[in-house]
DNA sequence: TTTGATTTTGAGCGACTGCTCAAGTTAAAA
DNA sequence: TTTTAACTTGAGCAGTCGCTCAAAATCAAA
């Protein structure tokens, strides 16, 4: 009996946080979201409940395609620090013409979604504090191997490693500085060796 | 002949600068505004022209405001680094329960107008470009004062404490690492020394 | 083929947006 | 005191917002 939903679910959410990612919660209206997903309103809401539910799926699976970013390079890197400036390298500047922003979409939401009780940025600290533990897994095993001095600890070297990666990604959202990346990259890894 | 305006606008600048701060621009209603500056719709329409026009005025005087917390400590230090840093720890730690948002007005522009021939985004990007010629001017001087090696030119150390501070104030709009925020601006200035 | 549960559609609701402008108020000049 | 240009007011316009829901479309089971 019944109906099938027509629509494929992880594709419809991929091209929503594409345009979140882009414009923001606030700036993007359900008659975008409507025209990106290709999906009419009452299917929409069938599926996701309000625009809120939709942005949460889609700031998930943000969050989700960026640990998958470095665990690839993981995959085919030797070195863990190897891997990480790959990440760093892509993000800032490879994959520059194909993003939506050159700012992370978690830092995005932390700034737009300023009640801080409000389930949306709940969504966004957590993600953040995930992201950050992952890190500091990761930075545990480079001490491990040596690849790190383990003068501070992993949790440590993870918080230098968020700030850095923020600065910089905001620092790339301007016109004109394209040269620099390279360089201020690699000073932020031979930096965080020298710890 | 005629009336006189009946505001100061100064004040009113000031306090609409506090609102978009806090909200971002597109966050903010004109119905905000009227509350929070105290005009009707035909007066701040008559002294500002629009929205746009009243944001505009804001984020100028922001970035006039941050840059004379600077001159203010330069002032009162003895030494650029130290007045910086007095700056750096004032933003990110004391001013926190005072301000709008932990986030710079400008980043938050930056991360806001995506399109990047826009008005706003334009303004927000030249302030951001003086910012950093006024932090390269300061670091001249710390050079020539012997505070730093000079082993990298100015308009580096600039860029260096633009990531940095950017990263930071990132870090710090989240609850519950409030402790972790002096030894933090700490490692910041002695790496930069070291540099 | 018919049935009937399920999904899709899109007109449109009530609230809110940025903004306008005619009417009212003010105070310096006559 | 009267005049009159400048300023303030707020009802309300045209457009957009997030979202609803009755009607149409769809397809597995009977």
């Amino acid at each position: 009996m019944a109906n099938k939903v027509k629509f494929e679910r992880e594709q419809v959410i991929r091209a929503a946080s594409q345009l979140f990612w882009e414009k923001g919660f606030h700036a993007t209206s359900t008659r975008d979201l409507q025209d990106a997903i290709n999906m009419r309103p009452g299917s929409i809401y069938a599926a996701f409940g309000s625009k809120e539910g939709l942005y949460c799926e889609a700031i998930k699976n943000y969050a989700k395609q960026m640990q998958s970013l470095i665990e690839e390079r993981l995959a085919s890197c030797t070195s863990i620090l190897g891997a990480l400036q790959d990440f760093v390298e892509y993000v800032v500047i490879s994959s520059k013409g194909d993003t939506p922003s050159a700012i992370c979409m978690l830092v995005k939401a932390n700034n737009e979604f300023i009640e801080k009780d409000s389930y949306l940025y709940q969504i966004s600290a957590e993600l953040m504090i995930n992201f950050e533990h992952y890190l500091t897994e990761l930075f545990a095993l480079a001490i491990a191997d040596k690849e790190l001095s383990g003068n501070i600890s992993p949790v440590e070297y993870a918080r230098f490693f968020q700030v850095q990666f923020t600065g910089l990604r905001s620092y790339f959202n301007r016109p004109n500085v394209e040269q620099l990346a390279k360089p201020m990259i690699e000073n932020m890894f031979s930096l965080m060796k020298s710890l």
